[in-house]
Order: C-alpha cells, then structure tokens, then sequence
DNA sequence: CTACATATACTCGATTAGAGCATATGTAGT
DNA sequence: ACTACATATGCTCTAATCGAGTATATGTAG
C-alpha cells in the first residue's frame, strides 16, 4: 500500500491545466436551489408535498417545495433546506437525503434565454402525513397523479398498454439510422426494459429512467413546454400525468425510484409509521410505496425475524377480526446490523438475477 | 389515482412563502465545482487519479481533478465534466455518474472568510487504467494511499486495533450530556459500527461514513487544516492516511463507497477491465474494490450463471498452470435482465439481515 | 350462537449460497 | 519423456432462505 506506481507518473505537469477551485467561481455566475420531495404515505396512499407554482406564471403548475441556499445564512444545504421547508409549508422535517444535482439547460427557457442559470439539488424526505398538523402551505398528493403509469396496485395500469405501449413503438421506429448509433441501447430495447413490454419483467424502481424515456419520445407535457423536436409529432395527446414546474417531476421521479430502492435495505419505512403500528398496517405502507401484494405470512416472518420492530403489548381492536397486536420500530436493530431493511420477496423471475 | 386529498389542503397560501426559483439566483453567490473520482484497477490495486492541488498554496496537497462548471458552455453537468477532464488529464471518460454534491461550509477557509462559496458536484467515473495511454496529467494512486484502513486484502489492516480503536474510545468517552443528546447513536456506537469494533461485522461500503468519523475526531490531517476542535485534542498523531484539498477525500471516500455498493448489483467491474479477461482476472478486480478472497469457484458459477460473459473461444496460456479461457462481457444481459451483478457471497452472518 | 374476517402459527418443497472434492491441462525442472 | 506443480474447471453436498400453502386463534356482526 501506500504505493505510488510512479512509473505511470507523467512528464512535468503543465500549469495552465491547473485550475484553481477559487478560479471558478468567478467564471460561473449560477443560483443553487434546493427542491425537497417531501413524501408520505396518507389511507394507504403514497403522496407527495406539491405547491403551486410561480404564481406569476400564465397557468400556475404544480411544483416541489423549493427555495434559495444561501451560504451565509445556512452552513449545510440540509440546514438550509430544513429552515425554508419550515417556513414555507410548516413541516419540520425529519428524515432527508440528498438524491440529485440537476443543471441541464432547458430548466428555464420561459423568457429570454438571458436568464441566469439555476442548479436545483434535489432532496428526498420522509414524513409521517398524519402528524403535519401545522402544515400551512401545500397539497399532499398522490404520486399517481403525476406518474398513472406507476400505479400497479390493481394490476398493471391500463395507461400502458392504452397509450404508451404503441407510441413508444411508433417512436422507436422512426429513428434514423444515424442516431441510432449514437444511442448504446436502442429504442425499443430501452422502451421495453423500462416499461416491461414483451413480457419484460416491471422494475419498479426504474421511475426516473420511465420519466425521462416519455420525455424524450415527447410525450410529457415537460417536452412541449420545453419546445422539444419529439413533442410535435405528438398533436392532440392524452395527459401522461400531471406536468410540474421545470424539472421537478423528474426530481419527484427519482425521490419515488429511491424511497422504493431504499426501502428495501433500510429501515425507511418506519418514518413514514406512527410510533405503534400492526404489522399488516406496515405491510400496507410498503405496499403502497413498492406496489401490489405481498405474502402476509411471510412478510410477517420477514420483519419480526429481523429484530426490526418489538411488540408494544397493546392490541388494536376493531379491525374487523382477529385483533392484532400493536408493533414498535426497534431502533437498536440500527446498532446490530450494518443494513437492515424490509425485505420483500420478488417473483422468482426477478429476483433470479445476479 | 388522481386523489387530491382536498380534505388536507390548507387555507389561502400565503404569497409570502412563494419564493420563484428565480429569485434564487439572485441571492446566492456561487460558484459550481466539478469534482471527478476517477477509479481504475491496475496491477490488482484499486487506484484513483490524483493530481496536485493548488500549487500556489504552502504545501502542495493532492487533489482529485476538478474544474468548473459553467452554463454557458455545456449543457449538461456531465458534459462539462468531460470536456475539461480531457483538456486537464487526456482522458476520455467512459463511465461516469453523479455521486453527491458537497457544499458545507469549512471548504474554503484558509485565508479570509470573504471569498465566494463553491459547491462541489463530485462525480465517480470508471475506466481502465491501462487503456489511458493519453494521460498528461496525474498520478495513479492506489485507494489505500489515502484509506489505509479500508485495505482487508491481508486481514484486518493493522492501524484500526492500533492506531483508530484506541483513540476512537478515548474520543467516545470523551463527551459531554449535552453533546450526548444531541446525535442520536453514541459515539462508541458509532465507532463500534463503522471500524467493526468488538466482533461487529465489517461493512465495506460504509466508506464515507469512516471517514467522517474520523474527521469528526479529529483525527485526519483535513480536521486540524479546517481548525476543528476536535483536532486539537491529538498531539502527534500518526498520520491517518494521506490527506487532500479542501474536501476531496471525503469525494473519494463516496466514491469508493459507491464502487463497491455498485459493482454488487450493476455490471459495472466490466469497465475496468479489458476486452478479454480470464474469470481469476476478473475475480481478482471485484476483489480489489471489496476486499480480500472471493470463493473461486463459486465466483465462476454466478458470473456464467448470471450471462454476464461469454467465452472468446481463445485461452491464455503461461498462467502458471492450465491455461484460462478467455472471455469478454456480454453486454446483451443489459436488455435481459432488470438489474444484473456481480453478486458475490458474503458471509452468512452478514448477508442474513433484513 | 353462527358466520365471517382478520391475525397468527406452522409446514413443505424448490432454489440458492457456501464450501469442498475431483479432474483437466498447462509449465518448469530433471 | 517424465514428474512435480500450479492453476483452471467441473461437480457434489449441505444448510439456509424463499415463496407458498394449511391450520388455528380470536375478535365482530347478525
């Protein structure tokens, strides 16, 4: 260890390839904002803070939550986010994570193209609905409104096969030949792995990779509003979701694929619980975050035999039989094992994979 | 679907509280950093490039490369990311994805406070070393340079039971109430999980995590150059690995974190690898991002089993024994399966958590 | 008191992970 | 050519785990 490999070391470095981090900033004249996906899971549905957006703007779209960092004011961008998600909806947030830095161009080309421009660091939080008392601003909606296509708790959404299924065809068709090349994976391929056509296994964690497919073949309202080539073909479309402001949908999208990822090797979902819980109301939450059915049985043995929740003594009654006995989150498993999650159990044909 | 949860909605939103994104810009002088992990695996030795740090600066420190962004010149995040790691290095990037965006205070504090605030988007990018025969600038340099504690590949690295242990539970019981109740696991807790103290289980991702506990005690040189206190407490100490500008190492430490999570569950080895490669060759790569001895034949079984390669049909001779089959990867398990990787076999009493 | 609904306990078979043994096929030395 | 050796590769065995099903417990509603 320790070793340098100088052999591979290089003649003199040259200086004017030395960039000093001072030097840029002058040369990068850019706002930071910080979006927060604040989600909960509300009567077993899965939903999403959104505020309406730039009020000024000609028709008001929904938006994340969202603000300034300042770097005087706030010593972290948790720091910051947690002050202005505090101020604008009256959450105080619990749980949060860091999920992506967004800067492509096309995030605000309303106007003029002068406009400074703005990176928007995305962030993930967990809450539970139910004790947002003091909400004072803001919609908890479900995610389905925004991603239809997601929403497999009846089986597969008919919006699939209805909608997306043939346009995408249609899309992956027209392609010339030249920029097939320029894509490693072709069209169809990424349609198909992405929406789970021709029998290809759903990936339900895949939400962002979906978004964006749509919003390169055009078919989100984003790509029109952005003046996107793909949109034209597309003249009098059915809604694909519910369109937000620049690009926070795509930041929701990936706040859904990661509490889903997440979700399963972590002990997550306990952020969205009350402190006492049953076990199938636990169950239901995960449902509602990963998608339809779990075994009961098995789920059961699953997260008692982790150690990740300990029975309260109490019983919950009124729940239409058998009472259930009331569950805690054990916070120690936290010091016992180096990942706990809640395992679910995926069909064979998934979980395969290695 | 499409539930707004009016029930929920809350009274007149108070205009106030609307902050447009592009108000942002206006408040927050910042500058865009780009930082770039570059990992490569050569001669069985995980190595990132390093360049030297600012020269200007008293004593030269690494550095990873890293270069601004600037809007008006790229598109995208990653294009600027490629653009001047080619101008600065000659590399020409394959691999490449966001890892996190750094931006607490404490980065620049040298000489006055008044200088602008850069945040830093660090990026992990894979390659194979020995294919970069255009490098200009930069050094090799092997991860456990910089992380003598992540190196398992002979056992359990000396310098936690001597050097971290003992000064992690001086540190742990060196806390006040007050500062008790504030973090929500104890420092010794903390310490036990990240080093795998007192029979806990070693985590190889937890990277970062170690490093930050580590900084947090003051006890890496980036500690006492930021002036924490912490730091303070440690007269001539032995030195915990080398340090690097400003906040890179913990960059790295993501970075390295992420390798090893990723190479489980994407195929992502296969970028630091060669066209042709003989199984052990490949082994012998997984086994230089996670750490020491991989089941041989096991190994075997998984990788074929799983379709990630294929045979060239040509062998490798002068191995030191009978020849190996050559094999190269098959890049059609992308289109096959959801989420394919090199699983590999931990032991039991860590792979059974849930 | 009965029908029913949900909760909870237990069992079974198929698959897979971890480990070891056996065999194949080359190189190096005599 | 033959032997010792080293590595590659194929196969088997066992325990753990997963997915699924059956059986039983205990409440509510009529």
């Amino acid at each position: 260890m320790n070793m340098e490999l100088s052999g591979r070391r290089l003649p003199s470095p040259d200086k004017s390839h030395r960039i000093s981090e001072v030097d840029a900033i002058e040369r990068t004249p850019v706002g930071i904002g910080l979006n927060a996906a604040i989600v909960a899971v509300l009567d077993d549905e899965p939903v999403a803070l959104a505020v309406r957006g730039d009020p000024d703007a000609a028709s008001a779209t929904d938006a994340l939550p969202f603000g300034p960092f300042n770097p005087r004011e706030h010593r972290t961008l948790e720091g910051g986010l947690r002050a202005w998600v505090h101020d604008q909806t009256g959450i105080d947030l619990g749980y949060a994570e860091q999920l992506y830095t967004f800067a492509d161009r096309g995030r605000h080309l309303e106007p003029g193209d002068n406009q400074p421009h703005v990176v928007s660091i995305g962030y993930l939080a967990l809450t539970q609905a139910s004790s947002q008392h003091g909400l004072t601003n803001g919609v908890w909606r479900s995610w389905y409104h925004y991603y239809p296509w997601e929403d497999w708790r009846k089986g597969r959404p008919e919006i699939i096969a209805r909608d997306i299924e043939p346009r995408l065809k249609t899309w992956a068709n027209n392609v010339s030949t030249a920029a097939a090349q320029q894509r490693p994976i072709a069209r169809a391929d990424r349609a198909r792995i992405c929406f789970g056509l021709d029998g290809t296994a759903w990936d339900e964690e895949k939400v962002l990779e979906r978004y964006e497919l749509l919003y390169e073949a055009g078919l989100v309202d984003e790509a029109r509003r952005d003046g996107r080539s793909a949109a034209k073909d597309w003249p009098d479309q059915p809604k694909f979701g519910v369109p937000m402001q620049t690009d926070h949908r795509r930041i929701l999208a990936t706040a859904i694929g990661r509490t889903r990822a997440k979700i399963k090797y972590r002990p997550v979902v306990f952020e969205l619980m009350p402190d006492d819980f049953t076990l199938y109301e636990l169950q239901k939450t995960v449902e509602a975050i990963l998608g339809p059915h779990l075994h009961k049985q098995n789920f059961r043995r699953l997260v008692e035999g982790a150690g990740l929740v300990e029975p309260t003594g109490d019983v919950k009654t009124r729940t239409g039989g058998r009472p259930a006995k009331l569950f805690r989150f054990r916070r120690e498993v936290l010091l016992e094992r180096p990942a706990p999650g809640v395992r679910v159990s995926a069909p064979p044909s998934r979980n395969s994979s290695l």
